[in-house]
RNA sequence: GCAGGGGUAGCAAAGCUUGGUCAAACGCGCCAGGUUCAGGGCCUGGUCCCUUAGGGGUUCGUGAGUUCAAAUCUCACCCCCUGCACCA
């Protein structure tokens, strides 16, 4: 049996003595494959192998078809993340440190760990490059750095020059998730139960106190309800303030003008209670109309401005606070339901149109002139519901009316709700009786780790602006001229182009670059992580050396990367050898003229886009991005690997119990590179099988000694090279799965065949798993490397050249007369089921079965036919090898597919004949009674005439 | 909500660009039989329905349409996945 581990300990040995991977400019085309560098925070498992191993498959399938390739590594430790790692050691959070002991790090460890973020990332950085050795990856170790090192800062900060000189590095204001207990922005994995913050805007509409000259700042999502608006809300409760805003004074909920205090200037300028707010009216700035204030009971001091204008018609918590005001005896005026927006109607009925996700029953809309009381009821409730009902109902209305409301009133009427608002919007700021506020979006409070409710600040800050025209422009220009596989993602980057905004540059804490412009803060850690893969190409220059990061100063990467300045002055100024620098210069042209880089799809929205901005942006154009390959995910026996189903398995605990090869093989030739491949142990065992029979092979091959080539071993040397041929443009096509389907277990099946077919040459034998050996180079390279080494070999697979196709040995007609022979096995088969239990054939045995191949004139005549589609034009042309009445027979029997039969190249009457001649003894054998190959012309048989063209007739003779 | 992708037989996954050769590849699972066979492995056959001569019927999210012909083209609808930014 093999052995994974010892196999692949060997080859790795070997290809690393041979130094097959260290690769150095030369005459050949160079081509630079990179897999963005994986953040050393957490350890590896097998799911993240997939996209290494796919670079590693093509970068050793491009060097075998003869390009000089580079397949560098390295490491991304700069940003929050190893920090926070840190800290949740620190607070002993039992869910990392139980997942930590699940890949077998020790608590010796974990606790070295703790508040130790640059021990973390040298832990990480071991287990991930250990686990790309033992996976057997053809990395050129020699230029591995990590994104904190000092001459990576170097020529991050050269970078961030450039992109400022380039106007492309702005500063402005930007509202953030902010947490107000740690000082700091909240990003998603900032917050409890790894909530997203969503910041989104709300328009305050300004309501004139009647009897002052403060207003009621009104904070809204649809302020074109304001033609529907009732009255005012706040809340009994609340304690409210008057603030300073924009000049203006502004009843406001004390929490609020807080929170808004990070935003813009607030000043409060004094207290006023719920109940004095109550004894006041407000005037609605666009009808003029005045109206009462009221209190909410929905009312929430925080969310907002604590004061909401209420639209009864529209607004399931508006009407009811009303009704359930009325029901207290509460004193209100007469109110009058207006119904602003129209839905379009559908079915004639008015509402409800996309109501899939509501268990309705029967409920009907009684009251369609009040949409808010109609869109309770047909969630058969009411208005005494329960908050959450209420809240359904909002968002339900909020939905049909933002997708197919029509205005029904006011300056807008007839137009589309959501335009409206937009308008409506624009308009009350305009007119300064509104302005825009952020908030939280959340439907739940979102609190940061520490416990604090997450607000929206407003941060002056850098940012990189991906939103410039110009740029935008000139990276869609060129998107088109990148080769993107699977190329249906093209879109995708389109889309994630034109998406691509502003960018905030800069991080209060985290490892990495200083912020050139502001050395307090760092480089945040995607932004820093976009031109590396130009460092791959010269670093080792530097190290090898003894370059210092002192002496990276600007001038050197404008001469390195851009070819800027004189190599002498550039010399002087770093007191670097001018040598050392051409070294580096010509690196960096050789290399870099042709990439490819390889990821799973996570990445493309926000690293691929930033790669291929920052590209375009600072380098020349044939630096830019050539190539993007994007890999699916990995799922465990159907499911996502996560840590809470308990399936990850760690990388090097894979390699170990299932071997690289298996492992790599399932991984990538599971299914299309986009999409998610299934790992599971009876797949690799499958695999180890097959890859024993096929190692076993070659210890049969030495048995054979046929000498005369037969036809089954011209047919094995024509799906031979048909193979090399199809796999290898399967390949360039990056259709990894179809390739190997053919290279591997299509092989196997035709071995398998051949054998039993009574293949007998061992010459044929050893050229077909010789070429399949060196095709599983790229993706089974040790198991490859054994194969090719057990047939007698001395080189490496992984130094061969990829085969090339001989087509003088394609011979389609046999390789056609095969698959008729295995067809006609299943037809003879069926046939002998189904007569053997015919009452005249019981208390029988097959004497014979006799295959009659068609005479050659029925092909002719079906392919004229097929161009005619004319059978008495068919008739018309000379039959001299048949009389004309056999013709016409025929002819009529083909009659009603006459449209849709297409020109066929048959096999040959002789040709057939002869595979079935040669495949006598087989056949007798496989069907176990004796078997007659006779020609449809010279055959007595009563069925010799229903022999068709490529499929024999059958006649099992009873005796 | 917006954007991108997708819905194919027990699972998984090709096919869809270039309509017919598609009851639909390869693989896994399952069933039956075989194998000097414990199990496993390996081999053979079967795995939508019907069928006493290699045949027929109904299928590729749903519904319409184009066509002599649709898994493949068009439209509408339903459902699923992913992303929506300061985060690797």
């Amino acid at each position: 049996m093999l052995n994974y581990k010892d196999m692949e300990e060997k080859w790795q040995k070997q290809w690393s003595e041979a130094k097959v991977f260290e690769s150095e400019p030369n005459e050949k085309n160079g081509i630079l494959v990179t897999a963005p560098f994986p953040y050393v925070n957490t350890p590896l498992h097998i799911g993240h192998l997939r996209t290494y191993a796919t670079t590693d498959l093509y970068s050793r399938y491009m060097r075998m078809k003869g390009f000089n390739v580079l397949f560098p590594f390295a490491f991304h430790a700069s940003g929050t993340p190893i920090l926070a790692i840190a800290k949740r050691l620190m607070n002993n959070d039992k869910e990392l440190i139980d997942d930590f002991r699940s890949f077998k790090i020790s608590d010796e460890d974990i606790a070295k760990m703790r508040n130790d973020p640059l021990f973390i990332a040298n832990y990480f950085i071991k287990n991930v490059s250990d686990g790309m050795h033992k996976a057997g990856l053809g990395i050129d170790w020699r230029r591995r750095f990590v994104s904190i090192d000092p001459i990576f800062g170097k020529m991050v900060t050269w970078q961030f020059g450039k992109l400022k000189e380039l106007g492309y590095l702005e500063k402005g204001m930007h509202p953030v998730g902010w947490c107000t207990n740690d000082q700091s922005a909240v990003g998603q994995h900032d917050t409890k139960h790894d909530v997203h913050p969503e910041i989104k805007t709300m328009i305050v509409v300004e309501f004139k106190d009647a009897g002052s000259d403060a207003y009621f700042a009104c904070a809204t999502y649809r302020p074109e309800t304001i033609y529907a608006v009732t009255n005012i809300f706040v809340g009994k409760e609340i304690q409210y303030v008057i603030a300073r805003m924009n000049n203006k004074r502004y009843y406001i909920s004390k929490e609020t003008a807080q929170i808004l205090s990070n935003q813009a200037s607030v000043k409060i300028e004094g207290e006023v209670s719920a109940d004095e707010l109550l004894k006041k009216s407000a005037v609605n700035p666009i009808t003029k109309e005045t109206v009462p204030v009221l209190p909410g009971f929905f009312v929430k001091p925080d969310v907002g401005t604590g004061i909401v204008m209420s639209v009864p018609s529209h607004a399931p918590f508006d009407y009811a606070a009303l009704e359930r005001l009325k029901t207290s005896g509460y004193p209100i005026p007469k109110i009058e339901y207006k119904r602003i927006i129209d839905i379009e109607p559908l079915n004639g009925n008015k509402i409800g149109r996309s109501l899939g996700d509501v268990i309705a029953g029967e409920a009907k809309p009684l009251h369609p002139e009040i949409p808010a009381l109609a869109y309770l009821e047909i969630l058969n409730s009411d208005p005494n519901a329960i908050d959450d009902m209420l809240e359904f109902a909002t968002k339900l209305a909020y939905r049909e009316e933002s997708h197919w409301g029509v205005m029904l009133v006011g300056k807008y009427s007839g137009m589309k709700e959501p335009e409206a608002r937009e308008k409506i919007k624009s308009d009350l700021i305009e007119s300064n009786d509104g302005f825009d506020i952020f908030v939280i979006g959340n439907d739940e409070p979102v609190y940061c780790r520490c416990g604090t409710k997450v607000i929206v600040k407003v941060v002056d800050q850098w940012f990189i602006n991906y939103g410039n025209k110009k740029w935008k422009k000139e990276v869609n220009d060129y998107l088109p001229n990148m080769k993107i596989y699977p190329k249906k993602l093209s879109a995708t980057f389109s889309a994630a182009s034109d998406w691509l905004d502003l960018r905030a540059a800069e991080r209060a804490q985290g490892l990495g670059t200083k912020f050139p412009f502001d050395e307090r803060h760092i480089i945040e850690s995607l932004s820093d992580s976009t031109i590396y893969p130009t460092l791959y190409t010269y670093i080792h220059i530097l190290y090898s050396n003894g370059i210092k990061p002192e002496q990276l100063i600007p001038e050197f990467f404008d001469y390195v990367l851009l070819g800027k300045g004189n190599v002498s002055s550039v010399s002087q100024s770093t007191k670097i050898d001018t040598t050392i620098l051409n070294k580096c210069r010509e690196s960096v042209q050789y290399w870099y003229k042709n990439t490819s880089r390889h990821s799973a799809p996570d990445l493309i929205y926000n690293h691929y886009v930033m790669y291929i901005y920052n590209h375009v942006a600072l380098f020349p154009k044939e630096f830019w991005p050539r190539q993007i390959v994007v890999n699916g995910m990995v799922n465990y026996e159907g499911e996502k690997m996560s840590k809470s189903l308990g399936n990850i398995v760690p990388l090097s605990e894979g390699i170990e119990k299932y071997g690289s090869d298996p492992l790599r093989f399932v991984e990538i030739a599971g299914g299309d590179l986009d999409t998610e491949t299934e790992f599971s142990p009876t797949g690799i065992n499958s695999i180890v099988s097959k890859n024993q029979y096929l190692f076993d092979m070659v210890l049969k091959m030495e048995e054979l000694d046929g000498s005369e080539l037969t036809h089954i071993d011209y047919w094995l040397y024509s799906r031979l090279n048909s193979k090399i041929k199809n796999a290898t443009e399967s390949l360039d096509g990056f259709m990894l799965r179809g390739a190997y389907t053919d290279i591997y277990y299509n092989s196997i099946t035709e071995l398998k065949w051949y054998m039993d077919r009574g293949g007998n040459n061992g010459l044929a034998v050893r050229e077909f798993i010789e070429k399949i050996a060196l095709m599983l180079g790229p993706i089974m390279p040790h198991f490859a490397e054994e194969l090719w080494n057990s047939i007698g070999n001395n080189t490496l697979v992984a130094k061969e050249r990829w085969p090339t196709t001989d087509e003088t040995y394609i011979n389609k007609p046999v390789e056609k007369t095969e698959e008729i022979i295995k067809d006609t096995i299943d037809d003879i088969n069926n046939t002998v089921a189904l007569t053997s239990r015919m009452p005249q054939n019981s208390n029988k045995r097959i004497k014979e079965i006799k295959v009659i191949v068609s005479d050659d004139w029925k092909s002719d005549a079906y392919n004229a036919l097929a161009e005619k589609r004319n059978i008495s034009e068919v008739m018309k042309m000379q039959w001299n090898a048949a009389d004309k009445e056999k013709v016409s027979k025929f002819l009529s029997q083909l009659s009603k597919k006459i449209r849709t039969i297409e020109k066929t190249e048959f096999v040959k009457c002789d040709s057939l004949f002869d595979g079935f001649s040669h495949a006598k003894a087989y056949l007798s054998k496989r069907l176990g009674s004796s078997v007659a190959i006779e020609k449809e012309q010279s055959s007595g048989s009563s069925r010799a005439e229903r022999a068709m063209p490529n499929k024999p007739s059958i006649d099992v003779v009873w005796s």
